[in-house]
DNA sequence: CTGACTGTTTGCGCTGGCGCAAATTGGAGG
DNA sequence: CCTCCAATTTGCGCCAGCGCAAACAGTCAG
Protein backbone atom coordinates (compact mmCIF):
# COMPACT_ATOMS: atom_id res chain seq x y z
CA UNK A 1 0.00 0.00 0.00
CA UNK A 2 1.51 3.06 -1.01
CA UNK A 3 0.83 6.49 0.27
CA UNK A 4 0.27 8.80 -2.76
CA UNK A 5 1.96 11.95 -2.80
CA UNK A 6 -0.49 15.15 -2.96
CA UNK A 7 -0.01 18.26 -3.99
CA UNK A 8 1.53 19.53 -0.18
CA UNK A 9 3.98 17.49 -0.90
CA UNK A 10 5.01 18.28 -4.11
CA UNK A 11 5.14 22.27 -2.87
CA UNK A 12 7.97 20.79 0.16
CA UNK A 13 10.32 19.49 -2.15
CA UNK A 14 12.98 21.07 -3.31
CA UNK A 15 12.66 20.28 -7.21
CA UNK A 16 9.24 21.06 -7.63
CA UNK A 17 8.06 23.66 -5.23
CA UNK A 18 6.42 26.37 -7.12
CA UNK A 19 5.23 24.37 -9.76
CA UNK A 20 1.46 24.99 -11.25
CA UNK A 21 -1.17 22.51 -10.65
CA UNK A 22 -0.89 21.32 -14.19
CA UNK A 23 2.98 20.43 -13.87
CA UNK A 24 1.94 18.70 -11.16
CA UNK A 25 -0.77 16.66 -12.63
CA UNK A 26 1.03 15.61 -14.67
CA UNK A 27 4.31 14.70 -12.92
CA UNK A 28 1.47 12.70 -10.50
CA UNK A 29 0.48 10.79 -13.74
CA UNK A 30 3.54 10.04 -14.86
CA UNK A 31 5.26 9.44 -11.70
CA UNK A 32 6.90 5.93 -10.91
CA UNK A 33 7.32 4.55 -7.24
CA UNK A 34 10.05 2.93 -5.53
CA UNK A 35 10.62 1.10 -2.43
CA UNK A 36 14.09 -0.01 -0.91
CA UNK A 37 14.65 -1.58 2.41
CA UNK A 38 17.98 -0.33 4.22
CA UNK A 39 20.48 -1.19 2.45
CA UNK A 40 19.08 -1.71 -0.67
CA UNK A 41 20.59 -0.12 -3.59
CA UNK A 42 18.64 2.60 -5.76
CA UNK A 43 21.57 2.76 -8.44
CA UNK A 44 25.25 1.81 -8.72
CA UNK A 45 28.22 4.20 -9.92
CA UNK A 46 28.47 4.22 -13.70
CA UNK A 47 25.00 2.55 -14.14
CA UNK A 48 23.34 3.85 -16.93
CA UNK A 49 21.10 7.04 -16.52
CA UNK A 50 17.75 6.38 -16.49
CA UNK A 51 15.56 7.86 -13.63
CA UNK A 52 15.59 10.70 -11.04
CA UNK A 53 13.81 10.19 -7.78
CA UNK A 54 12.15 12.31 -4.98
CA UNK A 55 12.76 11.41 -1.38
CA UNK A 56 9.28 10.86 0.16
CA UNK A 57 10.18 9.01 3.29
CA UNK A 58 13.72 7.16 4.54
CA UNK A 59 16.88 8.17 4.08
CA UNK A 60 19.95 7.10 1.71
CA UNK A 61 23.61 7.77 1.17
CA UNK A 62 25.31 9.04 -1.81
CA UNK A 63 28.84 7.28 -2.00
CA UNK A 64 31.42 7.49 -4.60
CA UNK A 65 33.99 4.93 -4.99
CA UNK A 66 37.87 5.10 -6.68
CA UNK A 67 39.55 2.61 -8.64
CA UNK A 68 41.15 1.63 -5.60
CA UNK A 69 38.23 0.54 -3.98
CA UNK A 70 38.07 3.32 -1.06
CA UNK A 71 35.29 4.85 -0.57
CA UNK A 72 33.46 8.34 0.59
CA UNK A 73 29.90 9.32 1.28
CA UNK A 74 29.01 12.27 -0.57
CA UNK A 75 26.03 12.91 1.33
CA UNK A 76 22.57 12.30 3.25
CA UNK A 77 19.58 12.34 1.44
CA UNK A 78 15.95 12.76 3.21
CA UNK A 79 12.45 13.54 2.35
CA UNK A 80 11.68 16.18 -0.11
CA UNK A 81 15.34 15.77 -1.49
CA UNK A 82 16.78 14.45 -4.95
CA UNK A 83 18.54 11.47 -5.81
CA UNK A 84 19.76 11.01 -9.15
CA UNK A 85 21.00 14.30 -10.54
CA UNK A 86 22.64 13.06 -13.17
CA UNK A 87 18.73 12.69 -14.78
CA UNK A 88 18.76 16.13 -14.44
CA UNK A 89 22.06 17.65 -15.75
CA UNK A 90 21.94 14.78 -18.65
CA UNK A 91 24.88 13.24 -17.64
CA UNK A 92 25.20 9.41 -19.45
CA UNK A 93 25.86 7.80 -16.24
CA UNK A 94 25.38 8.03 -12.49
CA UNK A 95 28.51 9.41 -10.59
CA UNK A 96 27.50 7.53 -7.77
CA UNK A 97 26.32 4.78 -5.80
CA UNK A 98 23.12 5.48 -3.64
CA UNK A 99 21.72 3.22 -0.98
CA UNK A 100 18.96 3.39 1.72
CA UNK A 101 20.20 3.54 4.82
CA UNK A 102 16.77 3.51 6.34
CA UNK A 103 13.43 1.74 4.60
CA UNK A 104 12.47 4.27 1.98
CA UNK A 105 9.76 5.10 -0.08
CA UNK A 106 10.62 7.22 -3.17
CA UNK A 107 8.37 8.86 -6.40
CA UNK A 108 10.78 8.80 -9.94
CA UNK A 109 10.40 10.03 -13.31
CA UNK A 110 12.73 9.05 -16.45
CA UNK A 111 15.27 11.65 -17.79
CA UNK A 112 13.00 12.25 -20.97
CA UNK A 113 10.14 13.30 -18.42
CA UNK A 114 12.15 15.71 -16.65
CA UNK A 115 13.83 17.31 -19.26
CA UNK A 116 10.41 18.16 -20.80
CA UNK A 117 9.20 19.12 -17.29
CA UNK A 118 11.84 21.44 -17.32
CA UNK A 119 11.21 22.91 -20.73
CA UNK A 120 7.75 23.38 -20.25
CA UNK A 121 8.35 24.89 -16.71
CA UNK A 122 10.97 27.05 -15.94
CA UNK A 123 10.35 27.28 -11.95
CA UNK A 124 11.29 23.23 -11.68
CA UNK A 125 14.30 24.14 -14.36
CA UNK A 126 15.26 27.11 -11.98
CA UNK A 127 14.74 25.20 -8.52
CA UNK A 128 17.30 22.86 -10.21
CA UNK A 129 19.44 25.39 -10.35
CA UNK A 130 19.21 26.63 -7.15
CA UNK A 131 19.40 23.16 -5.55
CA UNK A 132 22.79 22.10 -7.83
CA UNK A 133 23.99 25.40 -6.17
CA UNK A 134 23.35 24.69 -2.71
CA UNK A 135 25.24 21.34 -3.51
CA UNK A 136 28.39 22.74 -5.23
CA UNK A 137 28.59 25.02 -2.29
CA UNK A 138 28.43 22.50 0.52
CA UNK A 139 31.54 20.88 -1.59
CA UNK A 140 33.47 23.94 -1.92
CA UNK A 141 32.89 23.94 2.40
CA UNK A 142 33.85 20.42 2.56
CA UNK A 143 36.91 20.65 0.20
CA UNK A 144 37.91 23.87 2.46
CA UNK A 145 37.54 21.90 5.57
CA UNK A 146 39.21 19.01 4.07
CA UNK A 147 42.19 21.79 2.83
CA UNK A 148 42.87 23.74 6.11
CA UNK A 149 41.71 22.18 8.89
CA UNK A 150 42.46 19.02 11.57
CA UNK A 151 40.52 15.96 11.69
CA UNK A 152 39.08 16.40 15.01
CA UNK A 153 37.17 20.03 13.72
CA UNK A 154 36.21 18.36 10.71
CA UNK A 155 34.50 15.46 12.76
CA UNK A 156 32.91 18.34 14.19
CA UNK A 157 31.30 19.96 11.68
CA UNK A 158 30.73 17.01 10.34
CA UNK A 159 28.14 15.95 13.01
CA UNK A 160 26.92 19.49 13.57
CA UNK A 161 25.72 19.34 9.83
CA UNK A 162 24.08 15.92 10.19
CA UNK A 163 22.49 16.88 13.23
CA UNK A 164 21.04 20.12 11.20
CA UNK A 165 20.13 18.31 8.79
CA UNK A 166 17.94 15.10 10.48
CA UNK A 167 18.66 15.57 14.19
CA UNK A 168 15.93 14.46 16.46
CA UNK A 169 15.31 16.20 20.10
CA UNK A 170 16.05 13.20 22.77
CA UNK A 171 15.85 13.44 26.00
CA UNK A 172 19.76 13.45 26.41
CA UNK A 173 20.29 15.78 22.97
CA UNK A 174 20.22 15.77 19.70
CA UNK A 175 20.35 12.07 18.08
CA UNK A 176 21.33 12.21 14.89
CA UNK A 177 18.41 10.11 12.99
CA UNK A 178 19.53 7.29 11.33
CA UNK A 179 22.38 4.61 11.54
CA UNK A 180 26.00 6.15 11.29
CA UNK A 181 28.18 3.80 12.18
CA UNK A 182 31.96 5.18 12.67
CA UNK A 183 33.05 4.06 9.32
CA UNK A 184 30.63 6.07 8.23
CA UNK A 185 31.52 8.94 9.61
CA UNK A 186 35.33 8.99 8.53
CA UNK A 187 34.32 8.44 5.14
CA UNK A 188 32.40 12.04 5.13
CA UNK A 189 35.23 13.27 6.88
CA UNK A 190 38.12 12.09 5.08
CA UNK A 191 39.70 10.17 7.70
CA UNK A 192 39.57 6.30 9.36
CA UNK A 193 36.82 4.46 11.39
CA UNK A 194 40.25 4.61 14.00
CA UNK A 195 40.50 7.90 14.35
CA UNK A 196 36.26 8.88 14.41
CA UNK A 197 36.33 6.49 17.19
CA UNK A 198 39.08 7.98 19.24
CA UNK A 199 37.58 11.20 18.84
CA UNK A 200 34.51 9.84 19.50
CA UNK A 201 35.36 7.99 22.91
CA UNK A 202 37.06 11.31 23.96
CA UNK A 203 34.42 13.29 23.70
CA UNK A 204 32.11 11.11 25.17
CA UNK A 205 34.09 10.99 28.36
CA UNK A 206 33.68 14.79 28.06
CA UNK A 207 29.75 14.42 28.11
CA UNK A 208 29.65 16.33 24.47
CA UNK A 209 28.59 13.21 23.29
CA UNK A 210 26.75 9.89 23.72
CA UNK A 211 27.20 6.90 21.38
CA UNK A 212 26.79 3.67 20.66
CA UNK A 213 26.44 0.93 17.56
CA UNK A 214 26.00 3.22 14.56
CA UNK A 215 24.39 5.83 16.92
CA UNK A 216 25.39 9.09 17.89
CA UNK A 217 23.30 11.57 20.21
CA UNK A 218 24.96 15.22 20.65
CA UNK A 219 24.80 16.13 24.30
CA UNK A 220 26.25 19.10 24.08
CA UNK A 221 25.99 20.91 21.17
CA UNK A 222 27.45 23.94 22.16
CA UNK A 223 30.40 22.79 23.23
CA UNK A 224 30.91 20.78 19.29
CA UNK A 225 30.46 24.17 18.34
CA UNK A 226 33.68 25.56 20.81
CA UNK A 227 35.53 22.50 19.36
CA UNK A 228 34.72 22.86 15.78
CA UNK A 229 35.05 26.69 15.45
CA UNK A 230 37.38 27.91 17.75
CA UNK A 231 39.97 30.12 17.09
CA UNK A 232 43.58 29.05 16.54
CA UNK B 1 38.28 49.56 -27.65
CA UNK B 2 36.24 46.93 -26.79
CA UNK B 3 35.33 43.73 -28.47
CA UNK B 4 31.88 43.41 -29.41
CA UNK B 5 30.94 39.83 -28.85
CA UNK B 6 29.13 38.12 -31.98
CA UNK B 7 26.12 35.20 -31.76
CA UNK B 8 29.03 32.83 -32.42
CA UNK B 9 30.59 33.61 -29.42
CA UNK B 10 27.43 33.62 -27.36
CA UNK B 11 27.52 29.71 -28.95
CA UNK B 12 30.61 28.79 -27.55
CA UNK B 13 30.11 29.49 -23.55
CA UNK B 14 28.53 26.97 -21.73
CA UNK B 15 25.98 29.23 -20.34
CA UNK B 16 24.53 30.62 -23.57
CA UNK B 17 24.94 28.03 -26.35
CA UNK B 18 20.98 26.79 -27.90
CA UNK B 19 19.61 29.77 -26.92
CA UNK B 20 17.12 31.42 -29.70
CA UNK B 21 18.48 34.47 -31.64
CA UNK B 22 16.08 36.80 -29.73
CA UNK B 23 17.55 35.46 -26.26
CA UNK B 24 20.86 36.31 -27.88
CA UNK B 25 19.42 40.02 -29.14
CA UNK B 26 18.15 40.97 -25.77
CA UNK B 27 21.06 39.70 -24.08
CA UNK B 28 23.45 41.23 -26.20
CA UNK B 29 21.32 44.55 -25.78
CA UNK B 30 21.23 44.53 -21.85
CA UNK B 31 24.75 43.76 -21.20
CA UNK B 32 27.35 45.56 -19.20
CA UNK B 33 31.41 45.35 -20.29
CA UNK B 34 33.77 44.89 -17.82
CA UNK B 35 38.21 45.35 -17.94
CA UNK B 36 40.00 43.99 -15.65
CA UNK B 37 44.22 44.45 -15.29
CA UNK B 38 45.98 41.49 -14.09
CA UNK B 39 45.18 41.45 -10.19
CA UNK B 40 42.29 43.29 -9.93
CA UNK B 41 39.59 42.29 -8.19
CA UNK B 42 35.93 41.22 -9.97
CA UNK B 43 34.01 40.58 -6.72
CA UNK B 44 34.92 39.47 -2.79
CA UNK B 45 33.34 37.06 -1.09
CA UNK B 46 30.33 38.51 0.80
CA UNK B 47 29.48 40.92 -1.43
CA UNK B 48 26.14 41.54 -2.60
CA UNK B 49 24.73 39.63 -5.54
CA UNK B 50 23.99 42.42 -8.10
CA UNK B 51 25.86 40.37 -11.76
CA UNK B 52 26.49 37.79 -12.87
CA UNK B 53 29.72 37.63 -16.00
CA UNK B 54 30.68 35.48 -18.92
CA UNK B 55 34.27 35.34 -19.77
CA UNK B 56 35.16 36.69 -22.89
CA UNK B 57 38.90 36.56 -22.83
CA UNK B 58 41.09 36.44 -20.19
CA UNK B 59 41.73 34.14 -17.15
CA UNK B 60 40.15 34.60 -13.47
CA UNK B 61 40.71 32.71 -10.44
CA UNK B 62 37.79 31.74 -8.00
CA UNK B 63 38.87 31.79 -4.15
CA UNK B 64 37.14 30.89 -0.68
CA UNK B 65 38.49 32.08 2.65
CA UNK B 66 38.20 30.51 5.94
CA UNK B 67 37.27 33.01 9.01
CA UNK B 68 41.43 32.17 10.06
CA UNK B 69 42.48 33.34 6.60
CA UNK B 70 43.45 30.34 5.14
CA UNK B 71 42.48 30.26 1.12
CA UNK B 72 41.74 27.61 -0.92
CA UNK B 73 41.45 28.17 -4.81
CA UNK B 74 37.97 27.03 -6.23
CA UNK B 75 38.74 26.58 -9.75
CA UNK B 76 40.51 29.22 -12.70
CA UNK B 77 37.67 30.48 -15.38
CA UNK B 78 38.41 30.74 -18.86
CA UNK B 79 36.92 31.97 -21.73
CA UNK B 80 33.42 31.36 -22.49
CA UNK B 81 32.71 29.98 -18.54
CA UNK B 82 30.75 31.97 -16.18
CA UNK B 83 31.65 34.18 -13.10
CA UNK B 84 29.33 34.94 -10.49
CA UNK B 85 26.91 31.77 -10.42
CA UNK B 86 25.26 32.98 -7.09
CA UNK B 87 23.75 35.29 -9.32
CA UNK B 88 21.99 32.11 -10.85
CA UNK B 89 21.04 30.64 -8.00
CA UNK B 90 19.18 33.45 -6.52
CA UNK B 91 22.11 33.92 -3.20
CA UNK B 92 21.84 37.15 -1.44
CA UNK B 93 25.93 36.85 -1.39
CA UNK B 94 29.26 36.10 -3.27
CA UNK B 95 30.60 32.54 -1.88
CA UNK B 96 33.79 33.32 -3.03
CA UNK B 97 35.91 36.30 -4.53
CA UNK B 98 37.46 36.36 -8.36
CA UNK B 99 40.10 37.74 -9.42
CA UNK B 100 41.70 38.39 -12.42
CA UNK B 101 45.19 36.60 -12.74
CA UNK B 102 45.40 37.76 -16.81
CA UNK B 103 44.38 41.04 -18.19
CA UNK B 104 39.92 39.84 -18.65
CA UNK B 105 37.67 41.18 -20.49
CA UNK B 106 34.00 39.91 -19.17
CA UNK B 107 30.25 40.60 -20.57
CA UNK B 108 27.85 40.73 -17.75
CA UNK B 109 24.05 40.83 -16.98
CA UNK B 110 21.90 41.77 -13.41
CA UNK B 111 20.42 38.58 -11.27
CA UNK B 112 16.90 39.93 -12.74
CA UNK B 113 17.81 39.75 -16.08
CA UNK B 114 19.51 36.94 -16.02
CA UNK B 115 16.43 35.29 -13.97
CA UNK B 116 14.18 36.80 -16.30
CA UNK B 117 16.14 35.07 -18.93
CA UNK B 118 15.66 31.90 -17.09
CA UNK B 119 12.37 31.98 -16.98
CA UNK B 120 11.47 33.20 -20.72
CA UNK B 121 14.07 31.02 -22.24
CA UNK B 122 14.20 27.34 -20.33
CA UNK B 123 16.96 26.39 -23.02
CA UNK B 124 19.53 28.67 -20.77
CA UNK B 125 18.17 27.40 -17.36
CA UNK B 126 18.90 24.07 -18.74
CA UNK B 127 22.19 25.31 -19.10
CA UNK B 128 22.91 26.15 -16.01
CA UNK B 129 21.68 22.92 -14.64
CA UNK B 130 24.17 21.43 -16.82
CA UNK B 131 26.95 23.84 -15.88
CA UNK B 132 26.15 23.25 -12.18
CA UNK B 133 26.31 19.68 -12.15
CA UNK B 134 29.77 19.76 -13.86
CA UNK B 135 30.98 21.94 -11.14
CA UNK B 136 29.28 19.65 -8.35
CA UNK B 137 30.86 16.77 -10.06
CA UNK B 138 34.17 18.45 -10.25
CA UNK B 139 34.33 19.31 -6.48
CA UNK B 140 33.19 15.68 -5.71
CA UNK B 141 36.27 14.30 -7.18
CA UNK B 142 38.17 16.68 -5.67
CA UNK B 143 36.66 15.52 -2.02
CA UNK B 144 37.40 12.17 -3.02
CA UNK B 145 41.02 13.27 -3.85
CA UNK B 146 41.52 15.33 -0.32
CA UNK B 147 40.01 12.61 1.31
CA UNK B 148 41.86 9.32 -0.29
CA UNK B 149 45.39 10.39 -1.97
CA UNK B 150 48.68 11.92 -0.86
CA UNK B 151 49.79 15.06 -1.71
CA UNK B 152 52.32 13.63 -4.53
CA UNK B 153 49.34 11.98 -6.48
CA UNK B 154 47.48 14.97 -5.53
CA UNK B 155 49.15 17.83 -7.46
CA UNK B 156 49.87 15.16 -10.29
CA UNK B 157 46.01 15.12 -10.60
CA UNK B 158 45.74 19.02 -10.04
CA UNK B 159 48.38 19.70 -12.94
CA UNK B 160 46.84 17.57 -15.33
CA UNK B 161 43.63 18.88 -15.25
CA UNK B 162 44.70 22.39 -15.02
CA UNK B 163 46.69 21.50 -18.26
CA UNK B 164 43.44 20.17 -19.82
CA UNK B 165 41.56 23.37 -19.13
CA UNK B 166 44.15 26.06 -20.08
CA UNK B 167 47.47 24.19 -21.43
CA UNK B 168 49.29 25.73 -24.19
CA UNK B 169 51.60 23.16 -26.59
CA UNK B 170 55.01 24.42 -26.62
CA UNK B 171 57.81 23.25 -27.74
CA UNK B 172 59.15 22.08 -23.96
CA UNK B 173 56.12 20.26 -23.59
CA UNK B 174 52.34 21.40 -22.44
CA UNK B 175 52.27 24.71 -20.66
CA UNK B 176 49.97 26.09 -17.89
CA UNK B 177 48.58 29.16 -19.59
CA UNK B 178 48.66 31.79 -16.77
CA UNK B 179 50.58 32.83 -14.35
CA UNK B 180 50.31 29.72 -11.16
CA UNK B 181 53.01 30.43 -8.14
CA UNK B 182 53.53 27.24 -5.94
CA UNK B 183 51.75 28.89 -2.76
CA UNK B 184 48.58 28.91 -5.63
CA UNK B 185 48.62 25.12 -6.58
CA UNK B 186 49.55 24.67 -2.93
CA UNK B 187 45.62 26.02 -2.17
CA UNK B 188 44.28 23.99 -5.02
CA UNK B 189 45.43 20.59 -3.93
CA UNK B 190 45.55 21.43 -0.14
CA UNK B 191 48.65 21.61 0.82
CA UNK B 192 51.97 23.98 1.96
CA UNK B 193 53.83 25.73 -0.91
CA UNK B 194 57.15 24.14 0.79
CA UNK B 195 55.81 20.66 -0.40
CA UNK B 196 54.63 22.01 -3.68
CA UNK B 197 57.99 23.09 -4.28
CA UNK B 198 59.57 20.22 -3.11
CA UNK B 199 57.59 18.05 -5.26
CA UNK B 200 58.01 20.16 -8.23
CA UNK B 201 62.10 19.94 -7.78
CA UNK B 202 62.01 16.20 -7.56
CA UNK B 203 60.37 16.02 -10.87
CA UNK B 204 61.69 18.64 -12.51
CA UNK B 205 65.05 16.35 -11.95
CA UNK B 206 63.54 13.75 -13.27
CA UNK B 207 62.77 15.80 -16.30
CA UNK B 208 59.20 15.12 -15.97
CA UNK B 209 58.03 19.21 -15.41
CA UNK B 210 59.74 22.10 -16.28
CA UNK B 211 59.36 25.22 -14.05
CA UNK B 212 60.16 28.79 -12.97
CA UNK B 213 58.66 31.57 -11.39
CA UNK B 214 54.84 31.07 -11.81
CA UNK B 215 55.28 28.94 -14.54
CA UNK B 216 55.04 25.30 -14.94
CA UNK B 217 55.38 23.34 -18.18
CA UNK B 218 54.31 19.45 -18.31
CA UNK B 219 57.40 17.97 -20.21
CA UNK B 220 56.40 14.30 -19.71
CA UNK B 221 52.34 14.36 -19.45
CA UNK B 222 52.10 10.42 -19.40
CA UNK B 223 55.13 10.17 -16.96
CA UNK B 224 52.71 12.53 -14.90
CA UNK B 225 49.54 10.42 -15.50
CA UNK B 226 51.64 7.30 -14.16
CA UNK B 227 52.10 9.48 -10.75
CA UNK B 228 48.62 10.60 -10.67
CA UNK B 229 47.09 7.09 -11.55
CA UNK B 230 49.91 4.21 -10.05
CA UNK B 231 47.97 1.72 -8.45
CA UNK B 232 49.17 0.56 -5.20
C1' DC C 1 72.79 49.97 -11.31
C1' DT C 2 70.67 49.47 -6.84
C1' DG C 3 67.48 48.27 -3.53
C1' DA C 4 63.33 46.20 -2.26
C1' DC C 5 60.14 42.84 -2.71
C1' DT C 6 58.00 38.76 -3.92
C1' DG C 7 58.43 34.07 -5.10
C1' DT C 8 61.23 29.88 -4.52
C1' DT C 9 64.26 26.42 -2.59
C1' DT C 10 66.00 23.58 1.00
C1' DG C 11 67.31 21.86 5.66
C1' DC C 12 65.67 20.16 10.04
C1' DG C 13 62.82 18.51 13.64
C1' DC C 14 58.40 17.32 15.18
C1' DT C 15 53.79 15.35 15.36
C1' DG C 16 49.00 14.28 13.93
C1' DG C 17 46.94 10.74 12.55
C1' DC C 18 47.44 6.47 9.81
C1' DG C 19 48.20 1.40 9.61
C1' DC C 20 48.28 -2.83 11.88
C1' DA C 21 46.79 -5.90 15.28
C1' DA C 22 44.27 -7.66 18.97
C1' DA C 23 40.76 -7.52 22.33
C1' DT C 24 35.92 -6.46 23.33
C1' DT C 25 31.09 -5.59 22.80
C1' DG C 26 26.46 -5.80 21.27
C1' DG C 27 22.94 -7.60 18.15
C1' DA C 28 20.58 -10.79 15.18
C1' DG C 29 19.40 -15.31 14.07
C1' DG C 30 18.88 -19.97 15.17
C1' DC D 1 20.57 -19.27 25.58
C1' DC D 2 24.23 -19.79 22.37
C1' DT D 3 26.75 -18.63 18.24
C1' DC D 4 28.41 -15.76 14.88
C1' DC D 5 29.50 -11.55 12.99
C1' DA D 6 29.96 -6.86 12.41
C1' DA D 7 31.02 -2.75 14.90
C1' DT D 8 33.91 -0.70 18.12
C1' DT D 9 37.81 0.27 21.12
C1' DT D 10 42.53 0.72 22.19
C1' DG D 11 47.61 0.17 22.12
C1' DC D 12 51.79 0.90 19.57
C1' DG D 13 55.08 2.34 16.15
C1' DC D 14 55.94 4.97 12.24
C1' DC D 15 56.24 8.45 8.66
C1' DA D 16 54.31 11.94 5.32
C1' DG D 17 54.13 16.25 5.36
C1' DC D 18 53.77 20.50 8.17
C1' DG D 19 55.95 24.50 10.45
C1' DC D 20 59.84 27.27 11.03
C1' DA D 21 63.80 29.44 9.43
C1' DA D 22 67.17 30.91 6.41
C1' DA D 23 69.23 31.43 2.06
C1' DC D 24 68.53 32.52 -2.74
C1' DA D 25 66.81 34.37 -7.23
C1' DG D 26 64.09 36.97 -10.47
C1' DT D 27 61.76 41.36 -11.41
C1' DC D 28 60.51 45.95 -11.20
C1' DA D 29 60.65 50.92 -9.80
C1' DG D 30 63.42 54.64 -9.52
Amino acid sequence: MDYYPDFDFFARTELLQGAPPDALRFLQASAGRRRLAAGDILFQQGDRTTSLFVVIAGRLRASQMAQDGQQIIIRYIGPGELAGYAALVGSDGHPGTVTAVDDSHLIGWTSAIIRQIMERYPVVAINAVALLGRRYHEMQIRVRELSTERVERRIGHTLLRLAHQSGRRTARGIEIAFPLSRRDLAEMVGTTLHTVSRTLSAWEERGIVSCGRCRVVLCKPHALVAIADEEE
